[in-house]
DNA sequence: GCAATCAATGTAAGTGCTTACAATTATTCT
DNA sequence: AGAATAATTGTAAGCACTTACATTGATTGC
């Protein structure tokens, strides 16, 4: 069954069955209907392989990732993936794990599978040394490349972001305002998100004209039972705070569990301020503040931003969008 | 850049390049290191769009979910994409929502684009009502279809699932035999799995010679707060119950915090079981006791059946694993 | 009424690969 | 050495589509 079979049965060309297929303006209405007709009767599918030789594209996107469980990235590739589709494109994911050579070796693979962009979901992809990111800029001199939450500068390259230095300033500004002194700020990494982050921590603190101590800037691994302990060692080893800010929820959720076996009351003894708004926000008791780095807003507007490029429209090489702080039984402000 | 370039390049044929490519044993070791070399040289990539043409394959599968962001779904995505991958296939991402009519439009456009097979990921997939499986019945003429904690009978479609019954079975004989004379069980869905682990509490009260009450059996939407709440009417409703079985962790987590609002102790007057030992097991506290309902063990044997069935082995429809129950904070047997 | 224009359709040459079959070269056997 | 056989390599015909260009037929202007 292909386009022969249509054509005879029409009693047309294969190149008008092809118009018909590719809305061609130059089909007349009488026979576009019957050529329609005469596909639907015959239950007829295009062959994406011989299309996609002729045109060399599939309609496809490569979503990468370091890791769809994570929470955060399990949801933006949900709505990349609905987004992509509502724009009549496929959504092919590749996991790339830590490793800088994975990654390089997946979005090779990626490339030659002739996507037609690469979208970059989550901060881990742009690394310090800019050398290691020069196969980002080659794949870009082929097919757009979009960051979500993360920025390379470069052509054809697009990045759109989450103003997450002015939400944590926000956060602390307000812990500092309701009368905390004593902020401690916890991270589980530096990708380009997690410096603007701790940023907004030191300015909150400078503006408010707090001191800034190393040991109140504090690294933890994303898990609830790792920081749990993290806390219970820093209050052994004699520092005193009063409200936390953490750069995720797993973070904050275990500043939670510490405070509630450790008998201090959330939060008129400490406040805790938790990151990425996700489920454990909710399953955290009491429900943590977080801050909602709006995924959805950003998965949209990188889809929004590609149709754009796709469609040679002139195209910011960057957008902002703003965070939301979530207000929950953490804090009191 | 094609493969007459590097023809010409290695002073062979077309055919000796195509052969190198395909691993055709049919090539003298030195031609093929030569062509190797100038592939490398050249930096030449194959047309996965030619050679789909002629192979009709483009070693792609589709994975259907209903919903990515899913915690269990998140992780199956994740290990499915991993072994897909170390297997040299790519995968299409898809997910449908729960709506019948869309999974059915997803389901055809998968099959269009010509995928090798189609993943269903999660047990929402299969209809109560038999004719609402044609679709995928008709699928399965085409390609291999796999379910993944799932099961549909028909010719050419797999089912690896989780022994979800005997799991409840034991967690509720377990409850029993320490103790505890009025279970609850609480679900989100009656899909297959749904349904197995209802009927393994059923059968574990039968056996212990327990009354089957159905104000015991309740339902409620997978989410923490309405489980709360959930919990608190029963209460208000005069339900007295000394353990909860959960089919999900968020109902569990749900459990857990009504208890420790309304001042119940767990596990001595409470006993918890949740499921999926997902990561809200780590952030309730006390910390789920929860089944562990094997994804990644179910992701890589669904893999390997499917890679089975591509090399044409004689391999089982169905395959069933047993699920692990983990004890933690919310129970004390 | 006839040339000029335009719309609709058809022809045929790609697109880059696979593979059956033919041709060539190398190896073995007598 | 020469025939028979085996191992390599090459030729050419698909695969199912797109599209530049050619052709046909209809419409318009004068």
């Amino acid at each position: 069954m292909n386009i022969y079979d249509v054509s005879k049965k029409a009693n047309v060309s294969i190149a008008t069955v092809s118009r018909v297929l590719n809305g061609n303006p130059n089909v007349s209405d009488k026979t576009r209907a019957k050529v329609l007709a005469v596909m639907e009767q015959l239950g007829y599918t295009p062959n994406v392989f011989a299309r996609g030789l002729g045109l060399n594209t599939m309609r496809t996107i490569g979503i990468m990732c370091s890791d769809s469980s994570d929470l955060y990235l399990a949801n933006a590739i949900y709505y990349l993936e609905r987004d992509l589709r509502s724009n009549g494109y496929d959504a092919i994911l590749c996991c790339t794990g830590y490793e800088l050579e994975t990654k390089q070796k997946y979005f090779d693979l990626l490339c030659s599978k002739r996507v037609d962009a690469i979208i970059l979901a989550g901060s881990k992809f742009v690394e310090m040394k800019p050398r290691d990111n020069t196969y980002i800029l080659d794949a870009a001199a082929k097919i757009p490349i979009m960051l979500v939450n993360g920025y390379l500068e470069g052509e054809n390259i697009y990045s759109t972001v989450c103003d997450d230095q002015a939400a944590v300033y926000q956060a602390a500004s307000r812990l500092i305002q309701s009368g905390h002194k004593k902020l401690l700020y916890v991270y589980t990494s530096t990708s380009y998100s997690g410096s603007n982050k701790l940023q907004g921590f030191k300015n909150a603190l400078a503006d408010a004209g707090l001191p800034l101590l190393p040991e109140y800037i504090r690294q933890c691994r994303k898990d609830i039972t790792a920081a749990k302990e993290l806390f219970f060692s820093l209050k052994k080893e004699g520092l005193e705070f009063d409200a936390v800010i953490a750069s995720d929820d797993s973070l904050a959720a275990g500043a939670v569990k510490y405070a509630n076996t450790a008998g201090i009351s959330i939060p008129e003894e400490l406040s805790i301020v938790g990151y990425n708004n996700s489920i454990l926000s909710l399953c955290s008791d009491p429900e943590l503040t977080s801050i909602d780095s709006k995924v959805e807003a950003l998965c949209t507007t990188t889809v929004n931003t590609l149709m754009g490029v796709f469609s040679g429209g002139n195209v910011p090489s960057r957008t902002t969008i703003a965070a939301d702080l979530i207000k929950r039984e953490t804090t009191n402000f």
